[in-house]
DNA sequence: GATGAATGAGGGTTCATTCAT
DNA sequence: TATGAATGAACCCTCATTCAT
């Protein structure tokens, strides 16, 4: 999202005074924004770029090309194409946790949440560039063993969490089959198969994936069943 | 002239003699059956290399060491990389077709042949390379737009009718809800998070497929629900 | 944005007082200066390393080395090997045309010219690496027909028009024989015999060039005949 | 021309006779004129495939199926390719030397002579694979100096000669100018022009071969020049 | 002799990375 | 800080040559 303007100007603020150290977070001077613009287009170049061809196939002339910068610029911003790619996945996808595990601490009937975790999923994710990058964890994670640890335990590993606990609770109460509890994965796994599909197959057969999402929710409650 | 008969049969001759140990089906000279056993070796060895690396990272050096040919000798079976990754693929995805078809066929309630699918799945694809083959197709299927276009029409589609067929008899029979019949993806997409996520995640936490594959099935029927 | 004007014009501002010591004709900066001399170091090794083994056994890592610079670099001013070929070709024979023109257009007894012809191609052409390039010309001008086409209609058909124009009126003026005017080949032969000759067999036995194209004159006027 | 038959057949002649060892030259036994006819219709097949291509591009392969053997037998009978091109060439320009010198030795007016070696390149060497062989030799001579010192000694040296002598006793009968003696190549001059041209440029503008000789004898004589 | 599968050195080309400007 | 020319290691592919059959 904020991490997608491609040429974002420092927004007008305060360019004059030299910005007496302001030190951390908020607010830094006309130098560091400009250097985080230069970052964010970095970023936003390489997604494209990583997108399109894989990690390999990418070159880091056309992410340069894409950022709108010359090639030896990256290299001021970023170490390598390898940890380029690194970072590029670890801060697409950390944000995503804080909105998972608000919600996983809601202790309200899941019927009357599990609409908001599919539309959450849709919103946040599949209509998004962070789709791109669960693509790419999906293709690439293999070879970057790394990544696939910090992406298990910074993301997935608080979202399984998360689920399991809704799930508990759901089961206790009768709502859910209890054997869903130990595998979140079941919760998910349309989500990321609407991604893959999509991703390979949407020329030749589109998926709706609002609506298979529509059917997977009903689904886990055995909702249109007969009783 | 005479010298160039491609495919010299041995002339009629003395051929139930010698035949003391025909091998397979379609009576091979031993040179042909050589080269077979060649061809056979160098895909596995690509699929180990491939599966490894990725397609754009693996170095047909390796593939040749992996079979323990020389690099030049690839190249008297394959016309390039590319037909060799692409060749790989169709191979070991074409037969699958069959079995799954003759399943869709039959017509018997749904619950007595779930199980016999999800065991189908394990058997065929879970526990044979088939499994790294449909991980390549996740991985580089949208580098490779034929081959993905292949997969679709020569694979996946007769999959997609046939688990269709099934369900629209099994809706039908008030088995199921009807919503499902529109996604067959849905049944599958368990499966292939299994192959995702032992992927990448195995060594952290590994998951129970057969046990996942199970639940699915339960899910599918409301099985332990409905108190 | 700003980063990509390729070629960044110096703006207008004091262009004389910088201009002490202006180079050549076009004003080049610095930066381009030094492309360009890199770019005729490329030119100049590749037709030592062409003319001594010839367009397929040449190996660009040897022109690289013959430059003084990384085999790389190469691509950085011709796209690929064939290019690097032609380019030489064309570029070192085309400004010849016009002095042959020139000379075509003459309107002298034949006699008084003949000798500047002559020494025209000794000068221009036998004394000068133009005679390798013609000899590459000869030697793979087949198997480029692109570059055949385009060195007949820039190169030879000119030279060709012009000559037999030249012809034309001598054979008027009844200073030559009239046949020759369709064979300007004829007029050209001997030089580059010289060129084919001495390059085959100087070791053994070299061609005096010079002492031939004057006989070769002399033979067009019947000079030293009609005793 | 002999050397050209692609597959000569043994001419019917003694086949059932193992041959009585005959020693040397003519009539060799079935199994040595079978070895002789494929050789010939190798050195053929290399004729085509070093004038299509060129030497280093030719194809050994392609050299091989041309001959309609395999790639192995032509290691029978020549040791490289770099054997095979030199003996190739060696055999097809040795036996041209001889008809040459018969000429030198004549001793009648040049110009009852000069149309029949105007003939004589026409017909032996113009018209025929000679001229493919003589056309190699330009191009590729340069990078085998045994083969170029060999063309010279064996054949050039004794053209060289032979016209050399019949252009002493015409320049000594006032038949031409004296200055011709030294620079036999002037005679040889067109003949060599044509093929180069027609090689290159046949397309786009062929040349009469035939009547630009014609003009050339012509010219050497003086005729239709005003007295 | 004849075959053609197998070899492996070699060369063209790409591209991540560096560094002088 | 930013540039982009330069580098050179790496990799795909070809093809002359060998050798078991």
């Amino acid at each position: 999202m904020a991490a997608h303007r491609k040429t974002s100007k420092p927004a007008g603020g305060p360019r004059k005074r030299r910005a007496a150290r302001v030190p951390q977070v908020p607010v830094a001077s006309p130098r560091e924004a400009r250097g985080a613009a230069r970052r964010e287009a970095i970023l936003a170049a390489a997604l494209d770029e990583f997108s399109e061809c894989g990690y390999e196939a990418a070159r880091l002339d056309d992410v340069a090309k894409r950022a709108g910068i010359a090639k030896g610029t990256i290299y001021l911003y970023f170490r390598d194409k390898e940890t380029l790619f690194q970072e590029l996945i670890r801060e697409m996808l950390t944000p995503l946790v804080g909105s998972i595990e608000a919600m996983g601490a809601a202790d309200l009937p899941l019927a009357s949440i599990a609409g908001h975790i599919a539309d959450l999923f849709m919103r946040e994710v599949y209509e998004t560039r962070r789709k791109d990058v669960i693509r790419l964890m999906i293709s690439e994670g293999r070879r970057f063993p790394k990544l696939a640890e910090f992406y298990y335990r910074e993301v997935l590993a608080h979202i399984v969490a998360a689920v399991r606990a809704l799930l508990a609770r759901a089961a206790a109460r009768g709502e859910i089959a209890p054997g869903l509890v130990a595998f979140p994965q079941l919760i998910a796994a349309p989500g990321l198969i609407a991604i893959i599909w999509n991703g390979l197959f949407e020329k030749f057969d589109p998926l709706d994936v609002r609506a298979m999402m529509q059917t997977h929710v009903e689904l886990l409650f055995g909702a249109g069943r007969k009783p």
